[in-house]
DNA sequence: GAGTTTGAAACT
DNA sequence: CAGTTTCAAACTC
């Protein structure tokens, strides 16, 4: 055992040694990471840290020096450890580099190298517009906390590591950019587990991971945000093909397209995750003329830059063309205000201005703007109420509504399902059929996937109400209002109007309510009670967190995402302007 | 996978 | 503001 790879790398791991080895001090003495747990207990303290912690490097403000954290230190690591590139495996990399990716300090004249891949720095595509807030101090636990972790799990134990409880501990304390990434992370790293175990078994024989053929996710995580090191480890030739897509110069369609190809196939094992109800978050744009500079492109229009699931061409919302667009998105934003906020918004008022009874409905969300569907009958993801699992409103000039999740009219699902079998000619059932498996599914998938990306979409909502009902003049810089270098837009700031959205958001907040008369942070209770005592933008007042009935049943599906949340609100207030 | 349908976004 | 065009997702075959 002692003379396996792992059980080397386990020793060469120091709790210590890869900060000290580290040019900048650190801030994070204070920090206590063995125990998640403990970030609810002194969330004045660790909340700081550990908001600002993942921060540092989510900086995509291409003027602040502390902006290149991530790239410089990802470079030095490649250097300091290439002499190990062939001992060194994936395991190690995320390992060794985690400190350096969540912290280190390095020279702001360090040559900052472009970032590969729009999305190959997690950060950057996590935290596409974000600007540099909130990463004061402690930013840099990431990596010990899972040290940490590890070490407690692996060695403090001295056994075999306890991989699920790891992996899950590190599955949450990391920021990932959507759950897929946090799977990804978690399909990483059990597969690291069962190579390291098979290592730990004699004759087992040791084949390099780099070998191995990763899951999709992994490498799209990969891809996305842990090193360059990893990257290369995994998959050199992509990664350096991807530099060149990258680039500044716009490359030629027909080259991005070959390139595309290996995306093309995440892309696809994506879509069959989601088609098994898995996730949704790493479905992402296919545009082709829009350069996802337009709300057209979801990626865009969701506030988060393209990544690599994505099938784009000649696209430009990525973290090299983060000038671009910001311009282009305060230039929308100049022209519709509310365009980049949730297009699914849930409020006591507009119950009452639909005149619907909010126990006929899935959720008393209402789409902001209402649709405009003609042909789908509100009954297939083109109408976008369905879509944002919520029903019609008045405010839709639908025809034909037939929305499953309430009508125009304000009939209900069960009204209509009643109505369905009454009136639907025979021609007609088997489509209903199809139509009602298609809502039920899509119910079911809501209900099933607690996933954190919707407290974001809480939390966007209601910052960008508290955003307008503030100032309009003094609205600040978009990046701010939606990412401010926060972690939490890395997590949540995805799609706020996908199809499971809305009830996500019931789920994912009676969640956080939930906690309140638990282990909720008294930062968070505070955050909850005033900062998002928030308004909408037509000044009235937004509905307190809607407790589903169905919630607690949901609330130990994952806890990742109710870390996530605890994590991420403190970062709140510095978000919020403050007149 | 290619082609079609659909409705939002963008444009005029 | 209304009509038209463009666009990309959703859908169908």
């Amino acid at each position: 055992m002692q003379d396996s790879p792992v059980f080397n790398y386990i020793n060469s791991l120091s709790p210590i040694r890869p900060v000290k080895s580290m040019p900048i001090p650190h801030h994070f003495s204070s920090l206590n990471f063995t125990s998640p747990p403990s970030v609810f207990t002194s969330p004045h303290l660790t909340s700081s840290h550990k908001e600002s912690r993942f921060f540092k490097t989510h900086n995509s403000s291409s003027s602040d020096p502390t902006n290149h954290v991530e790239e410089s230190t990802s470079n030095e690591h490649v250097a300091a450890e290439a002499d190990d590139a062939k001992e060194l495996n994936v395991d190690a990399s995320i390992k060794t580099e985690l400190p350096q990716i969540n912290g280190s300090e390095t020279n702001p004249d360090d040559p900052v190298p472009a970032s590969p891949c729009g999305g190959d720095t997690v950060d950057l595509s996590l935290v596409p517009y974000a600007s540099p807030r909130g990463e004061n101090a402690g930013e840099n636990a990431g990596g010990m906390e899972l040290q940490k972790m590890y070490d407690d799990n692996v060695q403090g134990r001295n056994e075999t590591p306890d991989w699920d409880s790891l992996i899950a501990d590190a599955s949450e304390m990391l920021i990932f950019s959507s759950p897929d990434d946090s799977e990804a992370f978690r399909c990483l790293m059990m597969q690291r587990s069962s190579n390291s175990e098979k290592r730990l078994m004699p004759h087992s024989n040791n084949e390099p991971e780099s070998s191995n053929a990763v899951p999709c996710e992994a490498v799209s995580f990969l891809h996305r945000g842990s090193s360059s090191i990893i990257q290369e480890t995994l998959d050199q030739t992509d990664h350096e093909t991807r530099e060149d897509v990258d680039q500044d110069v716009p490359v030629e369609p027909a080259l991005e397209e070959l390139h595309l190809s290996s995306p093309k196939k995440k892309r696809q094992v994506c879509l069959l995750k989601l088609e098994a109800g898995e996730g949704e978050s790493c479905k992402r744009c296919n545009c082709k003329k829009s350069k996802c500079l337009k709300l057209y492109c979801e990626c865009f229009a969701a506030g988060v830059y393209c990544i690599e699931p994505c099938s784009c061409i000649d696209c430009f919302n990525k973290p090299i063309h983060e000038d671009t667009v910001l311009a282009t998105r305060k230039q929308i934003e100049s022209r519709n205000p509310l365009a980049f906020a949730p297009k699914v918004i849930r409020s006591s008022d507009s119950i009452l201005e639909t005149g619907d009874d909010a126990s006929k409905t899935p959720a008393s969300a209402r789409h902001k703007r209402g649709c405009n569907c003609k042909k789908s009958n509100c009954l297939k993801k083109y109408c976008e109420c369905f879509q944002g699992g919520v029903g019609c409103s008045i405010n839709c000039r639908c025809e034909g509504c037939k929305n499953a999740f309430g009508r125009k009219d304000g009939s209900s699902t069960v009204d209509i399902e009643a109505e369905q079998e009454e009136e639907n000619e025979a021609s007609e059932k088997s489509k209903t059929a199809k139509t009602q498996q298609n809502t039920e599914a899509l119910i079911r998938r809501e209900e099933s996937s607690a996933l954190p990306t919707t407290p974001m979409s809480i939390y966007r909502q209601q910052l960008v109400e508290l955003h307008y009902s503030s100032s309009k003049n003094m609205m600040p810089p978009p990046q701010s209002l939606l990412g401010g270098g926060s972690s939490f837009s890395s997590q949540y700031l995805r799609k706020p109007e996908t199809s499971s959205t809305q009830s996500r958001i019931e789920k994912s907040f009676g969640t956080v309510s939930e906690n309140r008369g638990e282990d909720m942070p008294e930062i968070l209770s505070h955050s909850s009670k005033d900062n998002l005592k928030a308004v909408s933008p037509n000044g009235k007042r937004v509905s307190p967190p809607h407790m589903d009935s169905s919630s607690p049943s949901i609330l130990g599906r994952r806890s990742g995402g109710r870390k996530l949340i605890l994590h991420s609100i403190p970062s709140f207030p510095s978000l919020t302007p403050q007149h």
